[in-house]
This record gives structure tokens, sequence and C-alpha cells, in this order.
RNA sequence: GACCCGUUCGUCUAUCGGUUAGGACUCCAGGUUUUCAUCCUGGCAAGAAGGGUUCGACUCCCUUACGGGUCGCCA
């Protein structure tokens, strides 16, 4: 029997990290048991679905990389796979509901009679759980067809789930209590339940619920922010699931090849930003300076900077230097432009020591004097400069950085000579003494 | 309120009765880099509280506190 796993939004809304990482969690599953993962759309409340919301997850879940082989845009045996489509399915399952007498009317709507009696599940995750239905005043009986005669979650998740044949169904916490309600329709029709599975949620950094207005929320923000989908994946995966060692970076194929229900925490996790940065960080350092380069390059475009011919060597000069793609124009924007700003901060450095300040001068003296420009004869001249006045080439070095880029941090000072070339280097300290005097 | 689930450094986590309670993010210090970053080394920092059980409890049990979830003709 192959696994099959299903991932079941309803097109209300964006994708949200939550929902993200349980189609995460069904997708690594059935991949790692040589199964099936059934995208389905859950659309029964026709007033909130909109096709914005459908596009948006969809979109989302390509992003991650999380590819369904059954589904919208795919097809499959199980079709249709938007509820909106199966009415007759679901009719004929209400009817043998019916003749079973399992259900009741109840001001139009109809209302399915539960066994008083306690349920019991077993939970891949949170282990047995037991729900008592002899107290009626904690379970009412629910509804499954409403007076429009629309049929309500419960029923159409369940029908599917059997109709489409999903083995193990991974889902949010906040669906434990609905699985035995699920359990009870189950057993009315007489079908085999899957085996279920309840991750913890994922919470505000200050433990709150997370939920869709928070920031980090939206799934398409993070391209938007300059995240690699591989980092997301592996950053939510590490949520409420470790591989029980210490490696802490991985591939999407690494991951659906170590992971188990088993090793899924119980407790709720919190949503650090900050982790989620460096593990980006992480993956950035893993790809060609050329992928680096194409990614990075609306960014630049959209922060309103020209793409230099040199492009390709700008970026080789900060790949390693930033966490996001996002960082990337402020950390070329004096690569590519005259008109940047000084971090006071660093200048302020620089004009406190009155030594290297004063140096500046003869430096850039020095630079504009040099009969072949390089990065190597730019900073044997600085050491020149440096030596002679009986300093040390050090010294030097900061204060032609600051006077260079305007800022304390940077790519290596080697770069910035060759990127920069002598007319602008010569400019740039020339005026960066005069500014200091 | 009732019913469920949970609780290890600020955060993500390891530990499945005996450990100096380990790793990672963040932060700090030092080293490497004639500069920045990377990198390396070191440091700060944790078992919610109280009872049991046990030779021995973070680990098992109970109580309390706190957190989360669920109680819809939403999904």
């Amino acid at each position: 029997m192959t696994v099959r796993t299903r991932f079941a939004p309803s097109p209300t809304g964006y994708l949200h990290v939550g929902g993200a990482r349980t189609a995460l969690f069904n997708w690594l599953f059935a991949r790692k048991h040589g199964g099936d993962f059934v995208l389905r759309v859950e659309d029964t409340d026709a007033a909130r679905n909109t096709e914005e919301a459908r596009q948006a997850i969809f979109d989302g879940l390509n992003w991650l990389g999380l590819d369904w082989n059954e589904g919208p845009e795919r097809g499959g045996n199980f079709g249709p796979y938007y509820q909106s489509e199966r009415r007759e399915i679901y009719d004929a399952w209400f009817a043998k509901l019916v003749a079973a007498g399992r259900v009741y009317e109840d001001g139009g709507a109809w209302r399915f009679r539960f066994d008083r009696k306690p349920v019991t599940m077993h939970d891949l995750v949170c282990g047995e759980v037991t729900i008592d239905y002899r107290d009626e005043s904690n379970t009412p009986d629910m509804v499954v067809k409403r007076s429009d005669g629309s049929y309500v979650f419960h029923f159409v998740n369940v029908v599917d789930d059997l109709e489409m044949e999903i083995t193990h169904v991974i889902r949010g916490e906040d669906h434990l209590m609905n699985t035995p309600k699920h359990l009870q329709l189950i057993e009315a029709f007489g079908g085999k339940a899957p085996q279920y599975a309840h991750i913890p949620l994922i919470l505000n950094p200050d433990g709150s619920k997370m939920s869709k207005r928070d920031a980090g929320a939206a799934v398409g923000d993070y391209p938007r922010q300059g995240f690699l989908s591989a980092a997301v994946v592996n950053f939510l995966a590490l949520l409420g699931w470790n591989p029980k060692t210490e490696q802490e970076i991985f591939s999407l194929a690494e991951l659906a090849e170590l992971f188990t229900l088993e090793n899924v925490n119980r407790a709720p996790a919190r949503f650090d930003l900050e982790k989620c940065k460096w593990m980006n960080q992480q993956h950035l350092l893993g790809i060609s300076v050329d992928e680096f380069a194409a990614a990075a390059k609306p960014f630049v475009a959209e922060a309103g900077l020209t793409v230099p011919d040199n492009y390709a060597a700008v970026i080789a000069a900060v790949k390693d230097k930033v966490r996001l793609f996002s960082e990337v124009p402020a950390a070329v924007d004096f690569l590519l432009k005259e008109d940047f700003d000084d971090d006071p901060e660093a200048v302020a450095k620089v004009r406190a020591s009155a030594t290297s300040a004063g140096l500046l001068g003869g430096l850039a003296q020095a630079l504009a004097t040099l009969p072949e420009w390089s990065a190597d004869a730019a900073k044997a001249a600085l050491t020149d400069v440096a030596v002679a006045t009986g300093a040390k080439p050090g010294q030097l070095m900061f204060p032609l950085r600051v006077a260079l880029t305007g800022r304390a941090h940077g790519p290596d000072l080697g770069d910035v000579l060759n990127l920069l070339g002598k007319d602008r280097c010569v400019k740039r300290v020339r005026n960066f003494a005069t500014k200091l005097c």
C-alpha cells in the first residue's frame, strides 16, 4: 500500500508559514516513502474564496518546491480536486448517512448524531488521546449539511480523504479536537481511517498565536525579501522537527531522506526571523556567483541602481557578505554611483585618529602619481606612505576603506580598489581628506 | 468556563533514570585576515513551581502555575 498524503488549503487568504510547513511535512513524508502528495482545494465556502488566494497558494507551493503529483493542474485518478466540483460525490455519501439514520434535520440543516461513547485516537505525534463523547454539552452533534444545501468542512474533508485513499493526514494541532469527530463519521461510513499526525503550531516571537497579519507570516513575502526557498524550507522543517543530529543545513532532498514523524515535537515553536536570515546566508554561500547575480539583479534594479558592465565582478565582491538579496543594493551602491551616503560613525572614527587622518592627503597624492593602476600597486603605495611617516600600513587600511566606501564594513579592499579604478579612488580619497580637515 | 495538548539557555533544540545538561541563532571577548566578511577559539545563558516514586530524576506519577488549541450552518 503506497503512502498518500495531501495538503488541503482553503483559498481564503495567502499561504502562511503554518500552512506551508504543514504542506512541507506532508510532502516530505510522501517523498520519504515513495508515495503520492495530493493537493486538494477546499473551496466549500463560496463567500470567502478568491481566485487571488488560490493563485497565491499555488505560487507559494511552487516557490517552495513542494510539487504535488496529483491535484489541480496535474490531474490524477481521484479528481476533481476542487471540492466545489464534487457535489454529486458528497450527495452520495450523505445518502449513506441518511440511510443509516445517523443524521437528523435541525432548522433546515442536517446534524450528524454522534455515538455517545469515549473515542480514542492514536495520533502519530500526540500518542493516544481520548475524548469522551458521552459529555454531550462538550460535543454537540455537528452540522454536516447546511440549510442552503452545502456541506461543511468536517463532512467533505472526511469524504475526500476516504475517496482519495489518503493514508496519512498530517495537519496542524488546531485540528486535534476535530479528529474524533472525523473518526465517528468514518465509522458511520464503515470506512478505514487514515493515520493522523497533528503537528504543533507556529507562534510569534512573543509566544502569541501567529496570524496572517504578523511579520513573516506570508510565504509570498519571502521571495520579495530576498530569501532563497531552500533556506525557508530548511528553517520551517526545523521548527517542530529535528533530525537528532547536530546538522542544521539541509537541502529539500536531504530532508525528504531524513524526515520521520517520530521526530516531530509536541510543543509549539516560535518563529525567529534572525535565525531564518542566518540560514539564508548559509544557503547563499552554497550557490554560484552567477546564480546569485541573476537572483540579485531585480533587487539592484528596483533600488534604482544601474546594473553596470562589471556587474558579475561587483556581485562576486559582496556575495558572501549579505544574508538576503534585498541587502545587495545597500552593499553595492558605492560601487555603482558617486552620491552615496557616508556612515557618520565610520567617518568619526577616522577623524578621531589624528595620525591616520593626516596621512590621507599624502595617500591621495601617491595614488594619483601611480603609473599603472592595480590593487597591489595601490596597496604598495599605501605602505610607502605609511612607513615614510613611521606608521603601520594597517593603520591606513581602515581610513582608506572609509574614504572609498563611506562605511566601516564592505568588500575586500583589493576588490574595491579594482572595481573603482584609479580616477574614482584618487578623487574619493582626496575629497575625504579635505572633508576631514 | 469545559475539554484536550504542552512547558530544557532570550529563541530553535539534544537528552528517552546516573552527562561538568550538548549543539545552533543572538550577544560579548580573543585569534586569523596589512582592511571587511568568512573562519577558528573562548565566554554569557536553561530543566516553571511544589510534592511524590527511586540508591539516584530534566527524564516516571500527582498537584499548581503558565502557554497553546478546541468548543460555528469557518476551514
